[in-house]
DNA sequence: TATTTATTTCGAAAACAATCGAATTAAATA
DNA sequence: TATTTAATTCGATTGTTTTCGAAATAAATA
């Protein structure tokens, strides 16, 4: 099942509004309502495609329609244009925006990038941005709340790259392991377990 | 020359906003400013896509880049939104967008449909609004601050349209003339000249 | 200096939207 | 009831937009 996003109204409302022709009507709607055929004959484009224009904008809510003999006579919905133009300022709206999307999905595709298929680290980044992720890898094979000595953490990054001082010092500066002042014990600081 | 509507900066504002993967980019970038790379991995579609989106974006000024090493980080421009949804609220938008369009373009189609080439009046139309537009073409044929006989008002009325009573009635009560109780005189009393 | 890397630009394919005129519907008048 | 009228729906066409992958660009590293 598609995940959909949250954000439907605020795209239709954007959609609806991005056409010139759509637009106008909004604008001439509300200085009067006015029929189909009278619509068509300001912007000067067939009375079908104003009807289209108008399905486009009334499924919004934006402007509703009234029987009058021949005519059906459309009006400007102002209130429910100002509660959308107010709800675009809402704190909430953008955030509703980009649920539903993944924002580790980057992490997943950078070790994607520099592990092989065992899990080893093929090769290291330059790039910060993408060590900073490969280190968070490698911090997940330490434990929390114990302590390793150097040939043990030596051990656990030996089995995952050859350049095993490199990447030891890297934990630390990072902020993935500390270290007692005289090398004799290492543990695990931060990362997501 | 094309008369070229006031509104496009409104209409550019719509049509960015308009795509489903670039409101989601906004939403993302309202989060934290993020790198090409990163979005089209979120959003798990090509980066050249993403770049296209971002330079729409960007040529309305609501994000802008900043080189950092490789990449370019994208970050959103709040004031600017902020600016760009108030802008929807103001009182002059809306005319604004109307500015070029010919109010009198429906009274001209009407006229068009009942007047035959040499400006007689080919059929009267039983519509209200349309009789209107009929009425008022055949006032302008009188002058203003002079007084017709009955006799001068039925020549004038039947160049145009052989039910000449009926017209002098309906130019009466639409109030296009005016009259003497006595009928001896009548007299142009609103149009445009 | 040659190579790697992220981004942008380009060109083509596919999806989408606007538009028109003709056919249909619904409502008013003769 | 048959006709006229305005609006909507339909089908086809045209134009625009999104999207991708490949090629070009620009910037950092080896």
């Amino acid at each position: 099942m598609k995940i959909k996003s949250q954000s439907e109204p605020l795209l239709s409302f954007f959609k609806a509004l991005s056409d010139a022709n759509r637009l106008k009507l909004v604008g001439l709607l509300a200085q009067k309502e006015a029929s189909v055929e009278e619509l068509a004959a300001v912007l000067e484009i067939s009375a079908s495609t104003v009807s289209h224009h108008l399905s486009i904008l009334s499924d919004i809510g934006l402007v509703s329609a009234r029987v009058d003999g021949y005519y059906n006579i459309y009006r400007l919905e102002t209130d429910e244009l100002e509660r959308m133009a107010q709800s675009l300022l809402a704190q909430e709206t953008l955030p509703e925006v980009v649920e539903g999307l993944d924002p580790k999905a980057y992490d997943r595709k950078i070790l994607k990038d520099y592990l092989a298929p065992d899990g080893a680290i093929a090769k290291i980044p330059t790039n910060h941005r993408k060590l900073e992720v490969i280190l968070g890898y490698i911090a997940e094979k330490f434990e929390f709340n114990r302590t390793y000595t150097e040939k043990e953490v030596n051990a656990i990054i030996g089995a995952l790259n050859p350049d095993i001082s490199g990447l030891r010092r890297d934990l630390i500066s990072a902020k993935y392991l500390g270290r007692e002042k005289d090398g004799s014990a290492y543990w695990r600081v931060k990362g997501e377990g």
